[in-house]
DNA sequence: TAAATATATTTGCAAGTGCAAATTATGGGG
DNA sequence: CCCCATAATTTGCACTTGCAAATATATTTA
């Protein structure tokens, strides 16, 4: 095995180079690289219960409820009773949420054309293709692993 | 913007998942997954200062310098003054560092092939491709950035 | 319908992290 | 030769993180 064909190794440099692209933008805007993900998921998908958006966004959940604590403190994100389920908290944006989101998703939008200038039309569909396939193929390890242990 | 095609997002979320499918092989040799980033890059590049494998590892200098110390305990890795400039150090893998290794790693690349295993080989070598060449984008955009910066 | 069990979220705690300052060492200019 | 600018690494500090236990609510069972 060579480090340069190593999936995981591939996947971790770009992920952290993406983060240290957009820190920038977000320290500007005032938010962590947390707080970003989940200003993206409840921007993109609406309001989440606390464990649908530890999904979404792939935040340990005690780290996201902790995390939803200081955005709370900040006027990003509201936490409401599930009306349905008093266990739950559905997590919604605040008004300055989503004027906070709306601020940084176009640089958000512009750093990605840019970092992705050379690739072609089909390059990208392929790129996310295959990063989707390949969720389902860890997700999938995953789920037999658990199923492993349940018994 | 769609979140299932903001690449950020679509890179997270499968980082993450090798993360939780590779923890439990890690733990089971005593490793977390930092100093496994580690481990790997000794391995497949042999010796390297600190400054180096932060850079190949993608694992913050001071943060890595942290690691080293706690694989120095585990007898992981040595720190030796490097012989040419001796601001630097060179780490390497002790014996034990190497036999942890190739304990772990055919275990990681059974993973890697398991995960894929719904993947042709030229799905593979085009993920690997692409996100090489994500990279290489990404870095190019850090550095214009840097350049700005320094005037 | 009270007890037992299951689910959603938060919290205590010990450990890990990143920034910026400190430390250790190099190399060129006076 | 000594000083100053530069470079590699470590360390102080405040904050973040993840695990496991605690809390709050829901559902099933007898």
């Amino acid at each position: 095995m060579e480090l340069g064909t190593y999936l995981p190794y591939l996947v971790n440099r770009v992920g952290q180079r993406f983060i240290s692209d957009i820190t920038p933008v977000l320290s500007e805007a005032g938010v962590d690289i947390q707080s970003w993900r989940v200003l993206i998921a409840l921007y993109q998908r609406g309001a989440q219960t606390v464990g649908a958006l530890s999904d979404l966004t792939s935040i340990n959940f005690s780290t996201l409820s902790r995390v939803l604590g200081r955005m709370e403190k900040k006027d990003l994100v509201r936490r409401v009773r599930d009306a349905e389920d008093a266990r739950s908290f559905t997590v919604e944006l605040t008004a300055n949420g989503k004027s906070v989101t709306e601020t940084i998703l176009p640089q958000a939008a512009a750093l990605e054309a840019k970092v992705t200038g050379d690739f072609s039309e089909a390059e990208l569909a392929m790129l996310r293709q295959l990063l989707g396939k390949l969720y389902v193929g860890l997700s999938d390890y995953s789920e037999e692993r658990d199923d492993r242990l349940a018994g």
